[in-house]
DNA sequence: AAATGATTTAATCAAATGATTAAATTTTAA
DNA sequence: TTAAAATTTAATCATTTGATTAAATCATTT
């Protein structure tokens, strides 16, 4: 039983394995994707992945973390900014997550679905950064509307930014959109979210 | 090979068989979902399932046409009835989601997540209804705000009243949300959603 | 060039898993 | 009550799949 330690250094053949990991991982979830799936989808044999990575768990978490961090990356900058004001929060949020999650469809369906399964794992693992009463949001949010739970607004603008993607499918099969409607909606949306949500700030 | 062709009656011991498919599915989707862990779930041999179901696959594919069902089940009735005027759907799309994903907080991640998959399976083998031009709601929203695609504000309806449900791992890793809280906010959301969308619908 | 260490491969293992079979038991019908 | 059919079980297959091993090849250093 050899065990050579492997110092991760930005080779070529393991960022071939991490690349292909994403995709496969991304494509069709932890569970239903196979080690040999990734060795091939990257042009390398199985038991490199297994020399480089020590294991698909190991593999896996690696992958995740970064799509953790791309999912979460697009939020707390601009949330935990108190330089701007609340409008341009609103805007930024929905134009940073429609341009990241345009190059990345998949990414928030994965992420969520990865989440549920293994909350306990990845909470603890993962370093998540978290969201308390004293982030420039929240205040902004509480100021604006001292009636209501800051956390509906996030639920809202995450929801109607985030949701198409997650349920792309299901608009597709329910006859609604075609594949090229799709990113024309999209579009519409960039400048459409933020007028929705700055007047449900206002309603009463 | 003897192929004897079982006719379905609700015995009790296939309604078992289902039950722990239904709960084994949906706690880990298809691929994670082991034939054992439903055999031991329903208290049965695992050779029963597959006497009475054939395969994994035929077992999966009845959950989720009932899964299917129940997910669009509550948006269909709702937006084809013509003698109710645009608020009154608004109202009782949001109130209808939320009495059905509060019992089955699972179901909407599970149907997304397994369409997205095998959008070429089953998409042509469940019939799913189709929203077209001439279903009531489409109607009244064009004519409502004929400058806005009615998709937009489906997506905001059911991705304000869907998303947390499927998100609600995620609010609770980022801190904004221990159980008891999520119960809370989704019931004052049953209020609060419908007064958001008819501000959008006027939002100029 | 030789030696050492890093990389890659083919072959194989062991466990997990979907499925089947043959026999035993229970239920149903005559 | 008995014969036939339906139901249930234990045992076993065959395949898939994550992982390992031992050997071969390649690269680097001396």
């Amino acid at each position: 039983m050899t065990k050579k330690i492997k110092i991760e250094k930005d080779t070529s053949t393991e960022a071939k394995i991490k690349d292909a990991a994403r995709k496969v991982f991304m494509q069709k979830g932890f569970a239903a994707a196979r080690t040999r799936d990734i060795a091939e989808e990257s042009g390398i044999n199985l038991a490199l992945l297994n020399y480089y990575f020590r294991s698909k768990e190991k593999l896996f978490h690696e992958v995740m973390s970064e799509k953790i961090q791309q999912f979460f990356g697009v939020l707390f900058p601009i949330i935990n900014n108190s330089s701007t004001k609340l409008e341009t929060k609103i805007d930024l949020i929905v134009a940073n997550y429609i341009d990241m999650l345009s190059e990345n469809p998949d990414l928030p369906l994965f992420v969520l679905n990865e989440m549920k399964g293994k909350r306990g794992q990845i909470n603890k693992t993962l370093p998540i950064e978290k969201i308390t009463k004293n982030v420039s949001l929240v205040q902004q949010l509480q100021k604006r509307r001292p009636d209501i739970n800051p956390v509906h607004f996030l639920m809202n603008i995450l929801g109607m930014t985030v949701f198409p993607f997650i349920a792309r499918p299901a608009f597709g099969a329910i006859g609604i959109l075609n594949k090229s409607d799709f990113e024309t909606v999209i579009e519409e949306r960039r400048k459409l979210i933020p007028v929705w949500i700055k007047a449900a700030l206002k309603a009463k």
